[in-house]
Parts: C-alpha cells; structure tokens; sequence
RNA sequence: GCGCUCUUAGCUCAGCUGGAUAGAGCAAUAGCCUUCUAAGCUAUAGGCCGCUGGUUCGAGUCCAGCAGGGCGCACCA
C-alpha cells in the first residue's frame, strides 16, 4: 500500500513543478511514513516541511500546494489533511484495504514473497563450529540466525546457498585427537600427563569407546571406519572429526537447519589452494620475511598491523587459508556473501577481507558481508553458566531443544537484533513456556484453524474471491487494522533481509496474533443471524492464518493447527 | 591503552535507517470463561531514552566528548 502513495505525491510535486507553484530545482525523496498515533491517518509525508526552506514559504503552505495537484484516479484515499507543523496525512479507504485480501488470497503460500533479489546468487555461511565438541548455545543464536537469514533472502527474491566451514587442521584439533588418544588409553584428565589445553567433556569418553570398537561414522558426506589403533594419532583425528561432525549434523537437523555445501578446512590444503593463495600474495609484492616469518601488508588494506601468514615452524596461521577459502567463494561466482559468525571473531574481518584485497583480483573492498551476533550469557539456578569447551561445563543446543522445543528455541533467539547481547535463562525458558512469545502466535493460528472447524460443521464455508460487497462487511477499526498489520509483510521481510534483522519477523507476528486475539475476544466470528458478516470474517481469518503461516515458516517455526 | 559493539519502564527487549503524545512482553494491581481453544482479552500503574554538548524546522535515532557493560587486540581458531 505504501508503495502506491508515493507515486501520488511524486506526480503532484512534478504537476507542481511543471505550472511553477513549486520552484525547487533539488527534490528529496518521497518518504511515506506510517504515523504512530492512528488519528493522523494511515501514511504521512513530511516533503512539505523538507521543502519549505528551499520555497522560501511555510510547511503548510507547501502542503496545501501539493495537496491541490494531488489526483488520486484509482479512488485509494478517503481523503488527506495537513496536521502538525507540515504533514501530509494520507487516509486510506476501507474499500482499498479490503480489495488487499484479495491479493493475499491469489498468492497463497507466496504471499509475504517478494522480487528484491531478482534471483541474484549469495551465499550464507553460518555456524562453522570446529569439530571439538557438540554445539553449544551460542552456535544456537548462530545457527538460528543464519538459518532464518536464508528463509528471509529466500523470500526476498535471492538464490541462496548455504554453506558449513570445518576447521578441521590446526591447534585445535591436535588437541582433540591427542585427548582422544589419551582416553583410549586410559588417561584420565587428573593424571599429571593429561595436557594443558586438552579436551575434558564426557563426550571424548565416546569418541574413544567408539574408535576402540571400530565403529563406522557417516557425517554428511564423509565415511570413516576407525582401525581401532590407539597409536595411530592420524586415524584417531579423521575418526573424531567424523564422529563429532555427525554430532553436530544432528544437532542442527533437529533443529530444522540445513546447508547445501560443506567445506572442510584441511581440503584447502590437501588442493594446494592454501599455498597457492600465499603465492600469489607473494606474487603480488604483498608478503614480505621477516624473523623467520612470511608477513602479509595487511596495513596497506585498513589493518592496524601486519599479520604473519607463516609461522617460524612452516605452518600457516588460521586466516591465511580463510583467505583461501574467500578466494574460492570468489571464484564459484558468488558476488554476494554474507559470513554469519559470533562477535568474538570480528577480527578476522579485517583480516580476510585485506588479504582479498591484496591479492587484486577485483574483489570489492566491502567483500564478503558480516553479520555478527553478540554473546549468549547462560543463566542456570540463578548464577551465571560459564562456557567452556575444554572444562566440558556448557549447555549444548541439543539441550535446550530438548527442554525448551524448537519453536521456542528459535524464536526466543530471533527476538533479539543479532548485535546486542542476550541472557537465555534457562529455568526461565522452561518455565515459561506456557507464556513464551511463540505459543501466543502459534495460538493464534490453532484458534483461527479451530473457528473454520466450527463453522464447517455449522455450514459456512470459508468463502472463496468474495464480492467487494461481502468484503464491505469488515468495517470495524479492528478488522481494518488487522488488514493493515497484514500488508506489510512483503515490506518487513524486504527489511529483514535488507538489514540482516530476522527479529522483524517475530514482531510482526506478535503484533498480529495480538490484533487478532482482541478480535477474537471482542466479536463472535460465526454468527447464525448475519451470514454475511460470518463469510466475510472468515474470509478475513482465512487471510489471516496465512499470513501468520508465512511468516512462521520464514522463520522455521511450525503453525500448528491445534494445541 | 587501541578497535568493534551495546546502554530505552523493576526485568527482557522493540522503536520501521531524523518526525507528531517513546512502545511490547514478563513481573505488579483490578476485572472477564453456561457462547467459535482463558497458551486468551480489558483496564490501571510504571520513563531526565547512560551523561554533556553539537548539527536543524524537529534527535531515543546523526556527530563529538565522557561514564559504564561485553567482545576482540597471539606466530590460538
């Protein structure tokens, strides 16, 4: 609707222009609002007051100029008022707004889907936990987001793929097979030869049970049978890695979280393409030795130091084959991706997006995006769980989804805007459940569902492209606004994909279902006297269940029809 | 010390990329089930939008400084 009050104005302001009653040779945009308080209309404009000193004439002056070469043809507008010290006040008439369900009728399922993306190509990362231990709930806020962030550019109009990079090589995961190794024999983490910085959590305990009894793992696309040797460190790491990628897929599965490619850091290497990209830096003059390491001039590129990409001993530091890996994103045709990480890596942006640079294969500077979410502090019993991965203290997704359920898991953590922190208590969350946001919205959709029951059973069918006539039934302020609240949700899931804000979604939905309990409280649907008024309020519930079905399933989250 | 980020009702958080009288949920108080699901509704109460300046017709929103919380600042990922 917002769309089609703008060229109104855009038309009145050239009209104006054109017979010089406005002279302004630097127009702003048109920018439609909707007003706060219902009594100022339905949209508002604020051009008069923009415009104003540039025409050397009051606001309201202005307003009246563009109101009076405003031509509104289609018979959208009720009518329009000057408020305040300028505004433009738009009202709608209820014929228009009715005419909206129509719309939402034809296209169903799709209805909320929007063309913005023009089925261009970008690509999500999200999650890539390192295989070292289950998922815990921070990689939960992770995987939701992200997840959602694909639904919502997937509505948007975008071709989506997403994807799981393992760090499987490097420090941390010497350490979990040597831990595994040592549980293999017997070494528990109290003995004076457990290391350091091994891994303590039970899980390792089953990873060394399975591994001595052979086992066979099947994680997404890999197939490993261990030997059984607990000498062979080499075997032990591919066998771990398995078994917990498997954990992990499980993990997300149900969560309902999927992804179309996964990448394993070690393939980077095993390919060359880790020494090739440090080549090819080198080759491009960036790379430079200096005490026994090869340093990168990320300086030259808005870092505030340079990096060593090889260390002293031969090996690389982690971002040098991240760089690898955003060189082949690049090179797989993806002009748009979007890394979906927890703030505590947000200094790898820097990083690898100046070793993109510095190789100058026409990389934008801005390349890839970023989207990161900020903590999850863990409450338990009041006191504050502490994370971590090594002491094996941590609440696992798997967890939570057992003992808060999914729905709820997801959309407590897509309420939050990514970039400011979250408590999630736990005792809280179990607790209350009955009163979490999402039943609310899911009870909407079961009482809407249970009305149709009824009426079928009494002999009203949910009417089917209804006459403007039935649809002039729907004349309370209430029915108009749950219209209302349901015709922006093409504009909130632009905004979300926009923005990266998934948390849009949910309000959206808690604003609907709200207007829709009041409704349901207030007026009897069914109503044997008034026919007419019963089909066409069907009509609107109809709507109104599949909008609410859209929107839930843009965020992963079931609508069921009972509870 | 440097960088990023956050600070809005007792608590958890929105605030549509500068608009009109700052919102919701929970918690509190008072009501509403012989009628389509009370996992619901209605009403009341609750605020120096961290602080101070600046930008302009107009600032919770933009800019600067200050205070406080979080996260980074390794040849760990």
């Amino acid at each position: 609707m917002r769309q089609r009050i703008a060229p109104l104005i855009e038309a009145a302001l050239n009209a104006a222009l054109f017979d010089c009653t406005l002279t302004t040779t630097s127009m702003p945009d048109v920018i439609i609002g909707t007003p706060a308080n219902a009594g100022h209309g339905d949209f508002s404009c604020n051009i008069a007051m923009q415009l104003a000193k540039a025409e050397r004439k009051a606001p309201r002056q202005v307003a009246e100029i563009i109101i009076s070469h405003l031509h509104d043809e289609s018979g959208l507008l009720d009518r329009t008022e000057i408020a305040g010290p300028g505004f433009i006040n738009f009202f709608v008439s209820p014929t228009a707004w009715q005419a909206t369900l129509l719309e939402i009728e034809t296209q169903g399922a799709n209805y909320g889907r929007t063309a913005s993306g023009a089925q261009k190509k970008v690509q999500v990362e999200f999650v890539s936990a390192n295989p070292t231990g289950p998922l815990h709930i921070g990689h939960g806020r992770g995987a939701a987001i992200g997840d959602t962030l694909c639904r919502v550019l997937d509505a948007a109009g975008w071709d989506v793929t997403r994807e799981f990079y393992y760090n499987d090589a490097g420090v941390q995961i010497a350490n979990l097979a040597l831990s595994v190794q040592l549980r293999c024999l017997g070494i528990e983490p109290d003995d004076p030869r457990w290391p350091e910085g091994g891994y303590q959590g039970e899980y390792i305990k089953d990873v060394a049970r399975a591994y001595l009894a052979k086992e066979t793992v099947e994680a997404s696309d890999q197939h490993t049978t261990a030997c059984g040797d607990p000498q062979d460190l080499e075997d032990i790491r591919c066998f771990a890695v398995a078994w917990l990628r498997r954990e992990q897929d499980l993990d997300l599965e149900a969560f309902d979280v999927r992804f179309d490619v996964y990448t394993l850091e070690s393939s980077l290497y095993s390919e060359g393409r880790v020494d090739a990209v440090v080549r090819e830096l080198i080759a491009a003059g960036q790379a430079y030795e200096q005490d026994n390491a090869l340093w990168l001039r990320s300086t030259d590129f808005g870092d505030d130091k340079d990096r060593v990409m090889r260390k002293a001993d031969g090996t690389y530091t982690y971002f040098v084959p991240d760089v690898a890996y955003h060189q082949a994103k690049w090179e797989r045709g993806f002009t748009r991706v979007i890394n979906e990480q927890g703030s505590d890596h947000h200094s790898t942006v820097t990083r690898v997006r100046a070793g993109l640079q510095a190789l100058n294969i026409g990389i934008p500077a801005g390349w890839p995006e970023y989207v990161l979410h900020q903590m999850v502090t863990v409450m338990r019993g009041g006191e504050e769980v502490k994370i971590s991965k090594r002491a094996g203290s941590y609440v696992t997704l798997r967890d939570l989804i057992d003992e808060v359920g999914r729905d709820a898991t997801r959309f407590f953590f897509l309420m939050r805007k990514p970039d400011a922190q979250m408590v999630f208590d736990i005792d809280l969350a179990k607790q209350q459940t009955n009163e979490n946001p999402v039943y609310y919205v899911q009870y909407a959709h079961a009482r809407i569902c249970s009305i149709f029951e009824n009426a079928a059973e009494k002999g009203f069918p949910v009417p089917e492209n209804p006459s403007a006539e039935l649809l002039a039934c729907l004349t309370t302020p209430e029915e108009l606004q749950l219209i209302k609240l349901m015709s922006v949700l093409p504009t909130t899931v632009d905004d979300c994909a926009l923005h990266f804000e998934p948390h849009r979604l949910t309000y959206f939905l808690s604003e609907l279902a709200s207007c829709f309990h009041s409704i349901y409280n207030k007026n009897r649907v069914i109503s044997e006297e008034n026919p007419a008024l019963t089909s066409a309020r069907l009509y609107l519930l109809k709507r109104t269940a599949q909008t609410l079905k859209n929107a839930l399933s843009i965020l992963g989250i079931s609508a069921p029809e009972r509870m």
